[in-house]
DNA sequence: ACCGCCGGGTGCC
DNA sequence: ACCGCCGGGTGCC
């Protein structure tokens, strides 16, 4: 059964429009680029188009006795083409919403549809209105949906063959049945007359799309014993959930029964056997809410057929502290050196801690002259030591762990399972099973668990602190070249824990894997919208896993448009919508076209299978989670007459370049150049010395003398911009830069993925950006982040600035007033970073760092010995940025200094969420350094201004607007 | 298919 | 009758 394919879907026209999901404020520099290119360039071609509906035709399927399929009165019908029918090349087949054939479009009508299908210049949509107990023939409308400018060349095929293209039928079939063709079609069209939405209303509605979720779903479970840890009120309301939606029987959404048929009240499709349930769903609360410890439970306690994880008594296996350093393959499989005190992470905050409301953030400023004093919050932190702290003894569950970077990247966190132990698991196979594998009657037992590579650590972490000790549970880290890849090892494991790279890298073109030959019990998509990309390998990989229980973690379910949804359900195998096309012609184009029961029905199906809790959200009147309040301060920095006369040389420099540009109408042309600018601007508010080497902007870099001159230049560009912390993204994979390089026309992009663009396009290749020339020998490789060389090449010369100071003065006064409390030190440029850390050692401060280049192993010891609340542990934490995104737990933090504004606010606010989180006991403050009259005070007032227009709904503007204003706010920012 | 079409049987009324 | 008519066989693409 083949099924035409859908490319790429509708757009999602009112909302792409209205900038509906991403505010401009969140918005990327290269996005804008890219926006701006995309609007003067062609339309990219894989960009779902704007289609709207031609007409319809009544058409005849035939052929009804050859074949099984069924369609009701009513009943939406796909059609497919046949190209390689024996009778006829022009065949377009009928399926029905399962995909089984109903019969053939009769021949006449096939040529022209054959026709106008193969070219692509529309999409033909079938409904049977009546005739469904034909035994030979049934009618069928078709419905001709495409772009504008194919509508006169659709109309015409179909007229050659005598054909003639009306407007819609009514829906349903009552009218059809009741008068011929003509009279139909004087009839005014009813779903297009319907009053669509405004986008203000789609918007609010959209917004509202994963709100007030919570209805039926405040009963409260208890967690299995096997779970150490207790769930607060709102983690035991999930888990009763999600047990609930686990153990299902219920028709997915949409679905009735009716005499013993299974009835689609969307598609008006009937089945005498029952779809699947859904079994599982969308966990959408916030960050911090504690999702992985309530899916810990879920596998604990619903691990068999409903029940928990039998407890049993693990014999003396074991290993005692400080014997257990098990060799294998030559390295060392670390064990638990039992800290002891080290705070779990994500259980911490019991109920009792704190009764404050948590939403009343205040933003005080102080101005620089009173620095000194009043900078302080008054409020002495109140520290509650009633901290939980595990038992030395606690063992948790077995971890086993092949990949030995990690395993000593994890340092002590992690408990390996000895080699004897697993021995004894492989000789066991196939005849009986160790008693850590659970028989299921379906014969699955094992949740895998994919997740991004930066979370790993916290899963292990988490499994280690909530699982009982006594409890065996095998937890296996299908990660690394040694991972075990015997499918029967796999089943046999009770959790297998694995990145979505190494699932996609496995999938391959090979479309099997080890992962994927395993009948899981259930499978678990942590941060589940990153999957989003219904085209990408990794969205195709995850899809195609067998799984009898499938769930999405998602703080952020939304991230773009619907499209990203259809994703989410179609991996829930939420019939009939795992297909594509269903999805587009009941929900997304409904939806897109602002009608109200679209809306309505997308709202009825995440409600069903969705919950989501915000930071806000109240159980039994009571907040969720009950943070300690949060307080901003803006500390106003002035600069010295120095500083201030070098700072104006460097601004006067750039501000005639820009004006030039500005005058020319280039400034979008030559945004590389523009960014260096402000880059240097940027880094001059911190420190003089991250300017670096100085190099000239403004000259084209297309007219450079020497290519080792232009190497070099591109070189400077490339390491400005993404050491700017602006959080570039390629504009072919719109990821984050992996292996960045930088074109000759100074774009930057992924090496493997540039390198692909001009693989496929051979010597014609152009930059997808600038549509200039490129070859791959004219790639330039980012040489990395030089911190090292920077630091000590400036040692001896060292001198602080305004910035630094004001740094300085805050943290020995905190340092005076408690020793004990910690601090995030963060700036976008780490460079900056190493400058700070001259005046903190001076000062003898202990302090540690966690920045981008820094590999797993090192993150994990970095945050490991920070969140160590030890004597002679590090009190402060040198932050980039750009590290301190989703997953890191930061919370022995509670003062945050952020040293330069983010283009990006919302990149601060997740920054400071690494210590405002579950977990946090004392009260946060946080202190935000804006230098005085300069290029940091005018990014405060873009962004302040940009938050207010977004607030009065006045987000969307048109590509023209939205060039202007980005031109606009450079102007702004060089006060030109 | 309670159709249309095909082709064999048949042939005044 | 080199036709019309009748009635059985048959039937998607």
């Amino acid at each position: 059964m083949e099924f035409r394919r859908f490319g790429g879907g509708l757009q999602f026209s009112i909302i792409d429009h209205i900038d509906l999901f991403a505010g401009d404020q969140t918005e990327t520099l290269s996005q804008a680029i890219r926006r701006s290119v995309e609007d003067s360039a062609a339309t990219a071609e894989d960009e779902p188009e704007a289609n709207v509906l031609f007409g319809a035709i009544k058409g005849s399927v035939v052929g009804l006795r050859y074949y099984t399929g069924v369609v009701n009165k009513g009943e939406m019908v796909s059609l497919v083409r046949q190209p390689q029918n024996p009778y006829d090349k022009n065949a377009v087949m009928v399926a029905n919403v399962y995909g089984s054939q109903v019969g053939h479009i009769k021949r006449q009508l096939a040529e022209p549809m054959a026709k106008i299908m193969d070219s692509n210049l529309a999409k033909v949509e079938g409904v049977v209105p009546f005739g469904v107990k034909n035994a030979f023939t049934m009618p069928v409308n078709l419905s001709f949906w495409g772009k504008e400018e194919n509508k006169t060349a659709v109309i015409n095929e179909l007229k050659i063959h005598g054909f003639q293209l009306g407007p819609e039928f009514k829906g349903g079939s009552r009218s059809v049945e009741a008068g011929g063709p003509p009279d139909q079609w004087l009839a005014p069209p009813k779903s297009l007359m319907a009053i669509p939405l405004t986008p203000e209303q789609l918007k609010s509605a959209f917004d509202k799309l994963f709100d007030d979720l919570m209805e039926d779903k405040t009963r409260e479970m208890e967690a299995a014993e096997a779970v150490c840890t207790p769930l607060l009120p709102h983690q035991k309301q999930a888990l009763a959930w999600m047990v609930a939606r686990e153990n299902n029987n219920d028709l997915p959404p949409f679905w009735v029964e009716k005499n013993g048929l299974c009835f689609n009240v969307l598609t008006n499709f009937a089945v005498l056997e029952r779809p699947e349930s859904v079994l599982g769903g969308i966990l959408a609360d916030d960050m911090g809410l504690g999702k992985t410890l309530t899916t810990i439970a879920l596998i604990l306690t619903n691990f068999h057929n409903g029940k928990p994880l039998p407890l049993k008594k693990m014999e003396s296996t074991q290993p005692v502290p400080g014997t257990a350093a098990t060799k294998r393959k030559g390295s060392a499989l670390k064990e638990n050196s039992g800290t002891g005190d080290e705070l779990p992470s994500e259980e911490v905050a019991t109920p009792s801690c704190s009764k404050r409301r948590q939403d009343d953030s205040v933003t005080i400023v102080i101005d620089s002259e009173d620095e000194g004093e009043s900078a302080a919050p008054k409020k002495k932190a109140k520290t509650k030591a009633k901290s939980k702290v595990p038992s030395k003894t606690k063992k948790g569950p077995i971890i086993l762990i092949e990949d030995m970077d990690f395993a000593a990247a994890l340092g002590g966190g992690v408990v390996a399972e000895s080699s004897h132990k697993k021995k004894a698991q492989k000789k066991s196979q196939g005849v009986s099973k160790t008693s850590s594998i659970p028989v299921d009657s379906k014969g699955a037992g094992a949740t895998l668990v994919i997740c991004p590579l930066s979370v790993i650590s916290n899963w292990l972490d988490q499994f280690e602190q909530h699982v009982r000790a006594d409890v065996e549970l095998s937890v296996y880290l299908y990660y690394g070249a040694e991972r075990n890849r015997e499918v029967k090892f796999l089943t046999q494991q009770n959790v297998v824990l694995t990145t979505y790279n190494v699932l996609s890298a496995d999938y391959g073109g090979k479309k099997c894997s080890p992962l994927h030959e395993v009948k899981w019990l259930r499978v678990v998509l942590d941060e589940g919208h990153i999957v989003r990309n219904p085209n990408a390998l990794q969205s195709k990989a995850v899809l195609n896993l067998t799984a009898e229980r499938r769930w999405i973690l998602s703080g952020t379910p939304i991230q773009n448009s619907l499209k990203d949804l259809w994703m989410l359900i179609s991996f829930l195998k939420m019939k009939p919508f795992d297909v594509k096309e269903w999805w587009t012609r009941v929900i997304e184009r409904p939806v897109t076209l602002g009608d109200g029961k679209g809306l309505s029905d997308l709202q009825t199906l995440i409600k069903g299978i969705t919950l989501r809790r915000t930071k806000t959200s109240k159980v039994a009147g009571r907040a969720v989670v009950q943070l300690p309040e949060r307080t901003v301060f803006v500390q106003k920095v002035t600069m010295s007459e120095q500083e201030r006369r070098d700072y104006e040389t460097v601004k006067k420099e750039g501000r005639d370049v820009i004006g030039r540009y500005v005058t020319e109408g280039t400034v979008l042309t030559n945004y590389a150049d523009v960014l260096v600018i402000l880059v240097r601007l940027r880094q001059f508010c911190c420190h003089p010395h991250l300017l670096g080497s100085l190099l000239s902007v403004g000259g084209s870099t297309a007219d450079m003398s020497t290519p080792s001159e232009l190497r070099e230049r591109l070189i400077n560009k490339i390491t400005l911009v993404l050491s700017s912390g602006s959080d570039e993204e390629c504009a072919v994979c719109l990821e984050s830069l992996r292996q960045p390089v930088i074109t000759y026309c100074a774009h930057v992009y992924c090496k493997p993925c540039i390198c692909e663009v001009i693989r496929s396009e051979q010597a014609n290749a152009k930059c997808p950006l600038c549509r200039a020339q490129i070859r791959t020998e004219e790639l330039v490789e980012y040489p990395g982040e030089d911190a090292e060389s920077a630091s000590t090449e400036s040692k001896d010369a060292w001198k602080s600035s305004s910035k630094v100071d004001a740094l300085m003065s805050n943290l020995l006064r905190l340092r005076q007033e408690d020793p004990n409390i910690k601090s995030l030190v963060v700036s976008q440029f780490t460079k900056f970073l190493s400058v700070l850390e001259v005046p903190l050692r001076e000062q003898g401060f202990s302090f540690t760092r966690l920045d981008g280049s820094m590999s797993q192993r090192c993150r994990a010891k970095a945050i490991k010995v920070f969140q160590d609340t030890a004597q002679g542990c590090p009190t402060i934490m040198l932050l980039s940025l750009k590290a301190g995104g989703v997953g890191l737990n930061l919370t022995a933090a509670s003062r945050v200094f952020l040293m330069d504004p983010a283009w990006n606010p919302a990149a601060e606010d997740q920054c400071v969420d690494r210590c405002h989180r579950l977990g946090q006991k004392k009260d946060v403050v946080i202190t935000k350094f804006i230098v005085k009259d300069s290029v940091e005070e005018n990014m405060v007032k873009i962004q302040k201004r940009k938050q207010e227009l977004v607030e009065k709904a006045f987000g969307g503007k048109n590509a023209q607007d939205r060039k202007q204003s980005r031109i606009e706010e450079i102007r702004a920012l060089m006060e030109l």
